[in-house]
DNA sequence: ATTGCTTTCGAACGGTCGTCCGATTGAAGG
DNA sequence: CCTTCAATCGGACGACCGTTCGAAAGCAAT
C-alpha cells in the first residue's frame, strides 16, 4: 500500500479485485472504486482493460521470481532445490492461496485471448526453465538413471505443483491436500 | 447432434460455445443462436444461466466416466491401469483438447461460485477415487515401499495429469508436452 | 371442435459493461 | 501572472447482459 502514484494504486486495486472476485466478475468500475479513482483514469493510464490486466500479469510474474530468488541458494543440491520448490508452493497454498487463484484465473484468461496466452506462456516458461536448470540437472538424471529429458521431468514436476494447487483451492476445508506436494519427492529416489 | 428435444439442443450448444469462447465470453444469446432457439427457452428449460452451466458440468462428468469405463479392464495390474490413465489423457490432449479447455474453464468457475465449487469438487473427487482404488492399491504401495497414503499419491498423480494438460493448452504448438505425461510412470518404479 | 397444458417465441425491461469526451485541476516554466 | 500540458474527474454513449412476460403455437384428451 506504499503506492503513491495513481497508476500504482490502480494496479494494486486490480490485483485485489482479481483475488477477491476473479476476472469474469471484476469490472473496471469495481477496480476504480477500490483504488479510489475515477473510472476514466484506467483508460488514461493503461489504455484499456486488457492493458491493465496484462500489467497485472507482469507484476505477478515479477513478484514470483523475486520470491523464488530468496528460496534457492547456489550451495543447495538439486534435490534440495526441488524440495524448496515444494515447500514454497505449500507455503503459498496455506498462507496466500489468493495468489494461486489469481494465477489460475490469468492462465484461464490465456486460453482464450492471444495476447494473454503469449504473456502467460512466457511466465510459465520462465518457471519451467528455472526448474529445468536448477533441479533436473544432467548430473541428477545420470545419478537417478532417468531416460527422460530435463525439460520433460520439469514439465511433469511443475504440472504436479500446479494441479495439486487447483485441488487445494477446490477443497479449502481439506488441509491435507498441500501435503500431497510432498509426495512429489518420489522423483528423487 | 442426435439431439431431438430443444432441451438437449440447448445443452449441446452450450458446450460448443464454452469450448469455442470460454465461459467469460459466452452469453445466453450466443448459446440460443447456436442452438437455433429463442433466448427465453433457456430460462424455461434450465431456470437460469447457472442452471444451464451446472447441467453442462453434469454432462461432462458423465461423459468422462463413461469414457474411462472403456479404458480400465479388471484384469489389468495397477501399473497398467495407471498407464491407461496416462494414455487417455494424452489421447484427449491430442485429439480433443477442447474437452480439457472446458474442464479448466468450469474448474475456474468453481473457484468463485459456491454451487459450482461443490459440483466440480464432486467430479474431481470421483476421478481421484477411481485413481486411488484402481491404481494406488495397498498391494502396490507395499511392493514399491511407499510411505504415502493411496489418496496422497492419487492426488499427486491426478494433479500432474491436470497440470501438464494446462501446459499443453498454453503451448499448442509444442506437440511434445503430452509426452511429459509419460514421465509420470516414474512413480511405478 | 373445443378445452387445457406444455412448449416456443419475440419483445421488452432494468442494469451493467467498457469506452470516450469535455471540463476542471494542478503544477511547472516563461 | 500567464501559459502550457499532463493529470484527474464526472457524465454520457451505445452495446450487450440475464431475466421476465404476454401472446402464439403445438398437441393431447375430451
Amino acid at each position: 500500500m506504499l503506492a503513491v502514484t495513481q497508476q500504482e494504486k490502480i494496479l494494486d486495486a486490480a490485483y485485489r479485485c482479481l483475488a477477491k472476485d476473479g476476472y469474469a466478475q471484476t469490472s473496471l468500475r469495481q477496480i476504480a472504486a477500490e483504488a479510489g479513482v475515477a473510472v476514466s483514469q484506467i483508460s488514461y493510464h493503461y489504455q484499456n482493460k486488457e492493458g491493465l490486466l496484462l500489467a497485472v500479469v507482469a507484476r505477478v510474474a515479477q513478484n514470483y521470481h523475486h520470491y523464488m530468488q530468496g528460496y534457492l541458494k547456489p550451495t543447495m543440491t538439486p534435490e534440495e532445490k526441488g524440495e524448496q520448490f515444494i515447500l514454497l508452493y505449500q507455503k503459498v497454498l496455506r498462507e496466500d492461496p489468493e495468489l494461486f487463484r489469481v494465477l489460475y484465473d490469468l492462465a484461464g484468461l490465456a486460453l482464450w485471448s492471444e495476447p494473454f496466452r503469449q504473456r502467460v506462456r512466457d511466465v510459465f516458461a520462465g518457471i519451467m526453465d528455472q526448474i529445468t536448470k536448477e533441479v533436473f540437472t544432467e548430473e541428477l538424471l545420470r545419478r537417478l538413471d532417468y531416460d527422460y529429458t530435463s525439460a520433460t521431468l520439469a514439465s511433469m514436476f511443475f504440472g504436479a505443483l500446479f494441479g495439486i494447487g487447483v485441488q487445494a483451492l477446490l477443497e479449502p476445508e481439506n488441509k491435507a491436500i498441500p501435503n500431497s506436494l510432498g509426495a512429489l519427492t518420489v522423483v528423487f529416489r
